[in-house]
DNA sequence: TAGTAAACTTACTAGAGGGTAAGGTAGCCC
DNA sequence: GGGCTACCTTACCCTCTAGTAAGTTTACTA
């Protein structure tokens, strides 16, 4: 069965543009289901209602097909997250939340996209392995510049560089990453509801730690203090 | 050229126990050089200084060589986290703290066995799949372990459950997935060294949030308290 | 309504690589 | 040394699917 024209008669005859947009939409679901390799591009084609040729001609191969698959989630990930920190409000700690609760979002939404995006990243070219690196390098400076700023602006924040600010974001997007699953296992869980947890767990031990706080091996954390 | 037996002349036969560990061996750094696919049992053969008939023999099929590999590295993996944890000493913080440590330990000296361990999930069959999905499983349990403990034993345990203890699990372990990208990045910094950063970023904060306090979106962090 | 460009198809090729059939050889025990 | 078992090889097949050559049809324009 078809997705795209109808499954009996004369299939329409549709611009480029618009036919592309069909045949990413496609093939992020199959990309999403079977995997980069598992994925046939035949059976993209006929699942985009058309058939195999068109596909190269429009996008190359197999691999352009999947680029253009993950430069379109990616854009669109990015974008996302981004004008949700713009609109967050003036602190970066808002801004940050605004930007992750996007995120986890669009996560929630959009699952296939996030399997194209997520799940795919070794095993594959030079260039698709460079577009999701570029991708997350992109999300990843969006966040540090946010906990930078969160840094700067604290009174602790000499303390701080933006190496560290680099680490957090690292291990803050890998967090995010991760609670991608425990999402799937916990779906009564709003991804604002995620969102606040994480916040709670790592932007208060930042400020902490700002603050001069600072956990070592040997003692318990503070309970003499 | 041939990694074991020699590149001319008789090979030497070697029982089927030490064979396989050395196919297994090759087989490791190929999948992690160039990913499950691309990787060719031949190629794996041809450095294990042997012939291909012999890997099936001995390991069935590409797939049965996978997941050899596989289950050997996250063994290797989850022993030496659950060890060092246990040797840690008594604390929960500390027994976290050991186990991370010896986790970015693990992930910088077995490069290899990492990117086979991390970046190869899905793309994959049934069975490789819920292999690597057990081994971060076991590897989460071991951590929301560590995390619940160190709830049950604060003051302000009463505040959070074991669904809590496994949200910081999954934000760690992503943190700590992630984190190994920022080590590639930061040659300088040891295991050592991350592994109090993230303490520090993490444990501070679960802490604090134990005793009450929390982060809204509304109002700046503890400012005014 | 003829011309033409863009949209589209059928039917094929090529080759990579997983997997195997059939057979050879080293060591060991009686 | 005869035979048995475990180790090992050569040489092959066969499927699967990315990619393409060549031709057809629709729709628009003049």
């Amino acid at each position: 069965m078809t997705v795209n024209g109808r499954t009996e008669g004369r299939r329409k005859r549709v611009p480029r543009q618009e036919r592309e947009q069909q045949i990413i939409d496609v093939a992020v679901t199959v990309f999403a289901k079977r995997g980069y390799h598992a994925a046939s591009v035949d059976e993209i084609a006929e699942l985009a209602g058309i058939s195999k040729p068109m596909v190269y001609l429009y996008l190359d191969s197999k691999e352009g097909l999947f680029l253009a698959c993950l430069r379109r989630e990616a854009d669109r990930l990015v974008a996302a997250f981004q004008s949700a920190a713009k609109a967050g409000g003036g602190a970066p700690e808002l801004r940050l939340h605004a930007g992750l609760s996007a995120f986890f979002a669009f996560v929630a939404e959009h699952r296939d996209s996030w399997i194209v995006l997520h799940r795919q990243a070794s095993e594959l070219s030079e260039a698709i392995a460079s577009a999701v690196a570029d991708a997350r390098r992109a999300v990843m400076a969006e966040v540090a510049g946010l906990v930078w700023d969160g840094i700067a602006e604290s009174d602790g924040g000499a303390r701080l560089d933006d190496e560290d600010a680099d680490f957090v974001a690292h291990a803050l997007v890998g967090a995010a990453d991760s609670l991608t699953d425990w999402m799937g296992g916990h779906p009564g869980q709003s991804p604002e509801g995620v969102t606040l947890r994480l916040m709670n767990m790592v932007w208060v031990g930042m400020g902490r730690v700002l603050e001069g706080e600072v956990w070592v091996p040997a003692a318990p954390p503070s309970r003499e203090g």
